[in-house]
DNA sequence: TAATTGCAAATAATCGATAAAAATGTTTCA
DNA sequence: TGAAACATTTTTATCGATTATTTGCAATTA
């Protein structure tokens, strides 16, 4: 409806083909319907998605940029494989940039991102927790929200690839697990209080805790699962 | 020949038409063959390339990943603008973004890795100027080295294409103009002596000093010329 | 038995052609 | 004149088919 809003949204009727393929292969990754280092054939793929194969290589080529799909050539395209190294490099990279990017997005405040912050935040209080994905798409945008004031759209970029980076280990992990023992609701709302008072060193250290003890839990499950890597 | 050095390399044979057809239109971009805001035609890239659509619009997908194309839904493809702006924010998160990585890299410096920096950075400084790509591919290779020990592929990767996107501008600049007034070897060697000394923190800041000459320069010369954007 | 070679099937990469969409130019009508 | 509607041309996006490459298997040899 409001293009102002969200503009990540697209009609399904005016996508193309590869922007449609782009989004579904990218959600099958990140929510571990295919599983890491997971061969991608372009055969399969376009028997899934009802497409060409113009399409379908041409959404992995980009997904391999972002870091989701490895391409070797001639010999195709496999899901990028996770490791605990693969996980820590990820959150402690999230925590630096994300950190700059907070602190210039609240240098940069203005009332208007103050009211987009509050907005995105409400509406995901408001989504029912039993839509995973309906529920981790607004927590993805509050938690963009928070940085998409600071100016710089190479670091935005970075950021929200390392979110869809770092958010695959927590569908591998599962859902509910981390979210029993903590109050996510509490942290969310202390973060949003620190930005909209426009306390960046408060904002930036409740963030980073954030995402330090999402770190330490998955770290800890991690430990516990398979240690042979792949 | 050793392929344990440079893994960078890829025999002419064996590369696939997209790999090929990637690696020309950046360069095309990044030396300024192709200015920016250009629309880059299918037709005219198959055409000056000898090779078909699919190749192409592959390579143009990786490359918008690389931020130096920018894609619009049936509209095709173009070179990403250049602005001020851009440029600042660029060089902004290079210097963030190597400063880690340089530090992370001494702190798991091996006598390995040392020797590796040392010949690259013999390697550079043996170039002849004249030559300006062979110089520059030496150059960014002795960057990347000493970043590349740091044990972190997706910081390495954001480095090297903000590396790109940077080095792009020194072309839009003219090549010549800035090393004229600066000792740049001297400052190389700076740089490396701090990194073999492993010494970060002295490391770190010659090696951001250095980008920031450069960025007062290029900024000096982007306020001379059009003011208009694009 | 282990390694090597040669073949066949599977799959990736690429091309050429077609369909869909956008841009451009032209005519018509107020 | 100006703008709206239409037709034309250009260009993008996609498909289906072809070619090149790899992979797995079996036969051969040391």
């Amino acid at each position: 409806m409001n293009k102002d809003i969200q503009t990540t949204e697209l009609d399904a009727q005016t996508a193309s083909a590869t922007q449609k393929a782009y989004l579904a292969i990218q959600r099958m990754i990140v929510v571990g319907e295919i599983s890491a280092g997971e061969k991608l054939k372009i055969g399969t793929l376009t028997a899934k998605l009802g497409t060409g194969a113009s399409p379908v290589r041409e959404a992995l080529s980009l997904l391999t940029s972002d870091q989701l799909v490895e391409r070797i050539d001639h010999r195709g395209f496999r899901a990028a494989q996770t490791s605990r190294e693969n996980f820590e490099e990820i959150l402690g990279l999230r925590c630096a940039l994300e950190d700059r990017a907070l602190r210039q997005s609240i240098a940069a405040a203005t009332n208007e991102w103050e009211e987009r912050l509050v907005l995105s935040h409400h509406r995901m209080v408001r989504q029912p927790r039993e839509d995973v994905e309906a529920f981790e798409a607004l927590h993805k945008t509050f938690h963009m929200t928070l940085l998409d004031n600071c100016g710089s759209p190479i670091l935005i970029r970075y950021c929200s690839q390392l979110y869809d980076l770092n958010i695959r280990y927590r569908y591998i992990a599962g859902q509910t697990v981390n979210y029993q023992s903590r109050d996510i609701g509490a942290e969310h709302q202390a973060i949003l209080a620190a930005a909209v008072d426009r306390n960046a060193d408060l904002a930036a250290e409740r963030l980073i805790n954030h995402y330090r003890q999402t770190g330490a839990f998955l770290n800890g499950f991690f430990s516990r699962m398979v240690p042979v890597d792949l």
